[in-house]
DNA sequence: TAAAAATACTCCATAGGTATTTTAT
DNA sequence: ATAAAATACCTATGGAGTATTTTTA
């Protein structure tokens, strides 16, 4: 038994046929057979039903499996301690981000985290909640940067920012003529929401109160762009995180602050508890601190909105 | 990076020495210093302090042991899994027992175990509970056979005997007219204790409760059959487990039991929670369950007594 | 017949052995 | 001078490649 025969035991079960793992690992079809073969004459037992269609892992052969991971787990975190105490940020780190998130803090800090760390390769992935807590503690997931608090034993929170919720109102709505707006407000007809399963939709329920948003709700959106235009090119009004209107807040009137303590979402760096990286974390929370104005920076004021 | 270099790591860890990690891993000593070296070479680090004395590890190469061990022992877990699952029982099994419990059991369902298994390798060592404790942590041991409870979260209990304390006394001892004896008769003089640091010293005094036992403790044994010969050839009394005089106790008179309910030390299979070898670890309780009057059985009757 | 896995063979990287040198006390 | 580690060099195992055969739907 070794590690090469291991990554492709693993290879083999995630892509269940042995060409395509091979290619994958990018190793000749004979050659992850050969191993493979090798690996259970060892352990002697079969691992995998091999069918036309591919292969298909034995009931030992899952168990195994499932061990193989954890042995090359604890090998990589290996690689990483060394890098840790080398200083090093090298290797690939792969981020979730959520939708309502990603567009306005992602191009922020990006470019400044690949300047800094030119022998990290990064993979960012947009996700919803839901998936980047699974994905980071099977692990097919480094960091994840998500609203909190997620009460979840097994990950670990930075918190970064509190990001406040605004109003935004169109020029023929009721809201446009107030200058600040509170929670009363929104059950004011014409509030556009955002899709279920977005942890802002959500939020913007729970910060409306035990009743429903009232009026017709005709359309449910997948991005926070798309509630934006809908304000604008129709009526009514919708809810959104400060990121996403930064540029404009100060000087378009139709944004609307909430009166103090406003309402605020919680953003987090989130990780596994066995993530050793912590020169990258730190790393990247300061880039993605020092990219957004020192206001939203968690900790100053605002009520946190739970987003289940 | 491989399996065999990680092991050539931790066997020079444990050696401290090139040549000799060498000769524990039936290799050269060329043969474990290129692999070391070639493992450093791949981290980038030097993980051993090389001196006259032979080697030491480095700040940093103390972490990457560390986590070497954790993959040779996932690795090994994966080994076992497979055993397991072929419903094998071989291998080694390292067992640490108590020494005054380890010459009345031991040999009771040693044989019975290696003529069971004739493929499993069994290693018994004789340890003091809270030896056998932290090298099941390190597993370093795989079961312990020890009094219990241990009220330690890392480490799962198999209850397996309730075994009473019986007194032994001298011919001259007033207590020898006794038919039966009760922790009160404990504070009469001539008591004989086992050394600090057995289980069943503390045991026997906290049967005594709070009074420290009366009269001048001239001698404190290292071993059951000591005291035993103590009070044949001296005066004075002593403690026993039953086991230590399982042939004698119902046909000597100077072996008295005590009152019901009658304290008991309860004696279990201890295993760190990570094991699972549960055909083994089954067979070894009913092994020793079998080789044993049913009457020790832990849950019939009697007052446990704790060892701490 | 076609797709996938296994086999046959060749090559080369490398782990490990022995003999020897270097190093530090 | 001595003990320990490193180096040099040789051998053999075995991992991986290409070409080919076997298998089964």
């Amino acid at each position: 038994m070794n590690l090469q025969q291991l990554t492709y035991l693993v290879a083999l079960d995630t892509h269940r046929q042995f060409g395509l793992a091979a290619d994958k690992s990018c190793v000749s079809q004979p050659a992850l057979s050969v191993q493979v073969q090798k690996l259970e004459e060892e352990l002697g037992v079969l691992l995998f039903d091999r069918t036309q269609r591919g292969a298909e892992p034995t009931a030992v052969g899952a168990k195994v499996i499932a061990q193989a991971r954890l042995v090359l787990r604890e090998a990589q975190l290996l690689r990483e301690l060394v890098h840790v105490e080398k200083g090093e940020v090298v290797g690939e780190l792969r981020l979730g981000v959520i939708p309502t998130l990603a567009p306005y803090l992602v191009p922020r800090f990006l470019v400044g985290l690949t300047t800094a760390y030119p022998d990290l390769r990064v993979r960012v992935e947009e996700l919803r909640s839901e998936e980047i807590m699974q994905q980071l503690k099977e692990h097919r997931l480094d960091v994840g940067l998500l609203v909190t608090p997620l009460d979840d034993r097994q990950l670990r929170e930075l918190p970064l920012l509190d990001e406040p919720f605004l109003v935004l109102a169109s020029e023929t709505h009721e809201l446009a003529a107030q200058a600040t707006v509170s929670p009363a407000d929104l059950q004011s007809p014409g509030l556009w929401l955002m899709q279920q399963g977005h942890c802002f939709r959500n939020q913007v329920l729970n910060l409306c109160g035990p009743a429903s948003p009232t009026g017709a709700i005709t359309y449910e959106s997948g991005s926070i762009e798309t509630l934006k235009e809908l304000v604008r090119r129709h009526h009514g009004y919708t809810l959104v995180p400060e990121l996403a209107m930064l540029e404009e807040v100060d000087n378009n009137p139709l944004i609307k602050r909430f009166v103090a303590p406003a309402p605020v979402r919680e953003v987090s760096l989130v990780v596994h508890h066995g993530f050793v990286r912590t020169t990258l974390l730190a790393a990247l929370r300061d880039l993605i601190l020092a990219s957004v104005p020192a206001r939203l920076h968690a900790g100053k004021a605002g009520t946190k909105v739970p987003w289940r």
